[in-house]
DNA sequence: CGGCGTGATATATTAAATTGTATCAAAAAT
DNA sequence: ATTTTTGATACAATTTAATATATCACGCCG
């Protein structure tokens, strides 16, 4: 699968996970059936951007497009919090996460 | 329509022209037929995320999934290259789009 | 004026996400 | 060992995005 879609899905399993939740109790809180958090985590679905932000949301993360001119710059002041994806070297590949968990 | 739809169509629209595409050029680069693109510019439609990611990638834009905590960073960081969302404090909708024309 | 490119829009069709409901195996807890 | 929780999966039903195709009004230019 398209490597956002595989990257959102890490992204928001890490979220849940940190927050120490349940795919249930997640789904409560943001209106989304179990079932389908757990497709979207395994990267099984190219969900919609509504579904997207109703998790994200719920997992106190924010949703932005920028310019890939700015990357670099991201990368920088977000060391230490910057996740994964900026740490593997996807330069070509779209989609990252900053999280605040310099888990590494 | 939800403010991260809202969002996601003034941010492509503003990046399309920003690169002096039409329409049906973005779309034959993205491989998203124009009908769609101006359905997505209006907001009309709750896109996928394979969708999102097409156009972003053509358009140069790269997504990002922020933890809330680092947006005032991002905001300060950005700024003078930050966009729309982010002056019009939006702190509590989702959906920012950094891009890098301080059109103001 | 008449042609051209642009974006908005319509219709029909296809493909796929989303939901509800339910089950199941494995892990965790009592 | 038994109960409970958790994540993965399945199935049918519904909804909606996505595509192809085409048209239309508008602005622009020759």
């Amino acid at each position: 699968m398209s490597y956002a879609i595989e990257y959102i899905a890490r992204a928001l399993r890490k979220a849940r996970e940190a927050k120490g939740l349940s795919q249930r109790e997640l789904g409560k809180k943001a209106g989304v059936p179990q079932g389908h958090i757990s497709k979207i985590e395994n990267g099984a679905v190219d969900l919609r951007v509504s579904s997207l932000v109703a998790l994200a949301r719920t997992l106190e993360l924010e949703f932005a497009l920028v310019p890939r001119k700015v990357l670099p710059t991201l990368k920088w002041f977000a060391r230490g919090s910057v996740a994964d994806a900026l740490r593997e070297g996807v330069t070509q590949q779209p989609l990252y996460s900053l999280d605040d968990e310099g888990d590494d």
